[in-house]
DNA sequence: CTGCCATTTTACCGGC
DNA sequence: GCCGGTAAAATGGCAG
């Protein structure tokens, strides 16, 4: 790396964080897009909160959700929520 | 031919969902490019830690002239100039 | 505003920005604190995540939480999720 | 007198839920008087939106001190510098 | 496997 | 009073 600055080194960094700039802003446009997508569900009504909690929900195993639940009744019995 | 199950239009929220899911998969797939541009990046020997530093200030900078014309342009508003 | 260059608005500004800067180092080394108490409790073998969320349901009044239980279910028989 | 509920220690749970509420508590507080000063300098004329402007590009440029160093902390370690 | 960093979610504030 | 954008908190993922 010492021998970056002004030499190849140098353009072949540049070159990277070119190539990973771009990719971001792609990345970026994407996430905009989806942005979009919930406002649009939002105007015409939905409540995209809990669309939210679904999508987490179905990207989760049916065990691991269930394993939660079980953990957070616990805790709270233990915390003396009724 | 919209199915609704209390209230919800059924059809139109699997829609919305679809669309998100899929756009996060592309979202997902620009970011292992990504990774994958680091990991070559380190193949040739450079410190991606130092990479991920150089971009973050780039971003910075970036950040801070966007945030300074905001700032002279609330300036002008409040003195008047439109 | 447009006096506040040079004059007695400069100082009461600055003044307000420094009692805002404070008070909000104040407000960061309480939420510091915060997370030395959970790092305890997971030092001590509970599930932080579990706990945070207890902490929401603490929080949230017992109507709201049903409510909300009540459109995820909505939702999920709408999506089609068994 | 731990009580075990589940194996979990009930008491030193709710010892932790306590100090947690507690901060928080106090935090919120602060962001209460955070407020009141926002709410007397918008009252004796200051615009509050520029002032938080201010505030970021404040705290942006303690921020972007911090990183360069880090960078030329980095920079002398990848050089072998110790 | 632990700590750090990015992303995501939540809460807040000001405007309409 | 809602709604949009903006800052803080929390969750998840990654490198070391």
């Amino acid at each position: 790396m010492t021998e970056a600055i002004g030499g190849i080194a140098a353009d072949a960094l540049k070159s990277y964080l070119d190539r990973i700039m771009n990719l971001e802003i792609e990345k970026k446009a994407i996430a905009e897009d989806i942005k979009m997508v919930f406002s649009e569900a939002k105007g015409t009504g939905f409540d995209t909160k809990i669309m939210r909690k679904l999508l987490t929900l179905l990207k989760m195993e049916e065990h691991e959700r269930k394993e939660q639940e079980e953990l957070l009744d616990l805790y709270m019995r233990a915390a003396g929520v009724e």
